[in-house]
DNA sequence: GTTAAGTTACTGACCAGTCATTAACAGTCG
DNA sequence: CGACTGTTAATGACTGGTCAGTAACTTAAC
C-alpha cells in the first residue's frame, strides 16, 4: 500500500536557485540587516539548506553584494522608459513622480534605504554605487525635465539641480517615515494619494515663476 | 630606585562612571551600530573593564536606552529656548533653522539618524519616543512658527503641519547627505553656508504668498 | 556508474554576560 | 601617625550560546 516511488526529497535546479536564494536574501536583509540576517534564515526561506547557499555565493558578503546589485539594478532598468517621450515639463515630472512614489512605496525601497543608511557605509563601492547609479541618476532625470520647464517658463529660473535635489529630499524623506506610519502618527491618516498630492502641490509652488505674466502652457 | 608608590592601576570614580560609560557607548554605537558594537570597545574607549560597564548598566539594550534618552534628551533641552521669544515669523524661522542645520551637522545626528533608521525598529518605546519627542516636537515649533506668519501674511496660506513636514524633510535629507559627501559628489564641493542658503531659499519660495497685494512686513 | 547538486554535522571564532578575586579608599583604634 | 579592617569599585578569566563557513557524505539525474 505504500507509494513506493515518493517525491524525491529535494531537486537539482541549478538553473532557479541564484534567484530564489537572492529573494530569500533580500527579504531576511530587509527585515534583520545584514549583521543579523542568518544564513540558515535565508536557507530556509529559499527553501535549501545552508551548504547550497555556498554552491552560489563565495560567502555572506558577495551574497550581499549580490542582493543590492540585483535590486538596484533591476529598479533602474524599470524606471526611465516611460517618461523620457512626454514633451510637455510638468506631465513629465507627473509621470515621474508617479513612478518614484510607487518605487518608493514598494517594499524594497525601505530596505534598500536602511541598508544604504547603516550598513552600506562598510561597502565603500556599493555605496558610491548606489548614490551614483541610482540617487544620482534620479537627479539628473529630473533635472532635464526641470531645464525643460525652465526654457518654457512654466518653472522658474533656478539651479536646476539644486531644484532636483530638494525634490528628491522630499520624496525620500516622505518614503521612510511613510513606511514608519505606526511610529508618526502624524502621518498615519494620510492616505498615500494625498501624501504625493502634498508633495507635488509643494513643489510646484516652490518652482512656479514670480509674478510677472503668468506663464500659459506652452505647445 | 623603584617608584615605590606608582600610580594606583585604577581609581574608584562612581560619580563619573556612567558618564564616562555613555559617551564611550554613543561614539561607538554610531560608528559600528548596535549589533555590532562590542562591549570590549565601549569599555576601552571608556577607560574601565566590561565588567564595570555591567556595574552601571543591567544589558548592552539598557546601555543603549540609556545613550538614546541621554544623547536625545540633551538634543532637546538645548533647543526650543532661543527663537521662541523671537516675533518675526522670518526672523524666527531663520534662527530655528540656524540651531536645526548646527544639530543637523553634528556628528550626533548621524549616528541618532541612522539607528533610528535600523535598530530602533526592534525597540518600539524607543522609537516612538524619537518619533514624538524629537521629530514631532520639532515639527509643532515649526508649525507654530509658520502659523504666525500666515497670519501677518509673509507666508502663503496652508495646512502649517504639512509645511512644517516638508521643511524638516528637506533637512533630514540633506543631513544624511551632507554626513555622506564622500559618496555624494553633487553636495562635496557645496560649502556647508551654501546648503542651508539653499534649503531656505527654497522653501521661502514655496511658502510665498500669492501674487496680489505683495505683502509688507507687519508690526 | 559517474557527476554535480544538495545535505548535514561539525569547528572555530566571536562575544555578551558572570563571578571569584583584587585593590582602592574610608573609617577606627592603638 | 601608621596599622588594621570593612566595604565596595573594579578587574579579567571564563562560560555558554550563536553562527559563518567547511567538508565528508548522500542522492538526483542522465
Amino acid at each position: 500500500m505504500s507509494e513506493h516511488v515518493a517525491e524525491p526529497r529535494w531537486r537539482r535546479l541549478p538553473e532557479e536557485r541564484p534567484k530564489q536564494i537572492l529573494d530569500a536574501a533580500l527579504a531576511v536583509f530587509a527585515e534583520r540587516g545584514l549583521a543579523a540576517a542568518r544564513l540558515e534564515d535565508i536557507a530556509k526561506r529559499a527553501g535549501v539548506s545552508k551548504g547550497t547557499i555556498y554552491l552560489y555565493f563565495a560567502n555572506k558578503e558577495e551574497l550581499f553584494r549580490g542582493v543590492v546589485r540585483d535590486t538596484v539594478i533591476a529598479f533602474i532598468e524599470r524606471g526611465e522608459a516611460s517618461f523620457a517621450v512626454e514633451r510637455d515639463p510638468i506631465r513629465a515630472l507627473d509621470v515621474w513622480m508617479e513612478g518614484h512614489w510607487r518605487w518608493i512605496r514598494s517594499d524594497v525601497f525601505p530596505a534598500m534605504h536602511r541598508l544604504a543608511n547603516s550598513e552600506l557605509r562598510d561597502f565603500p563601492d556599493l555605496y558610491e554605487f548606489y548614490a551614483v547609479e541610482v540617487v544620482g541618476r534620479a537627479q539628473r532625470l529630473v533635472c532635464e525635465i526641470l531645464e525643460r520647464g525652465m526654457e518654457t517658463g512654466v518653472f522658474r529660473r533656478m539651479d536646476a539641480l539644486v531644484a532636483a535635489r530638494m525634490l528628491s529630499a522630499l520624496f525620500v524623506t516622505h518614503g521612510t517615515w511613510y513606511h514608519q506610519k505606526h511610529s508618526f502618527k502624524s502621518i498615519a491618516n494620510i492616505p498615500d494619494g494625498v501624501l504625493l498630492a502634498q508633495i507635488r502641490e509643494f513643489f510646484l509652488h516652490a518652482m512656479r515663476p514670480d509674478a510677472g505674466p503668468s506663464s500659459p502652457l506652452v505647445d
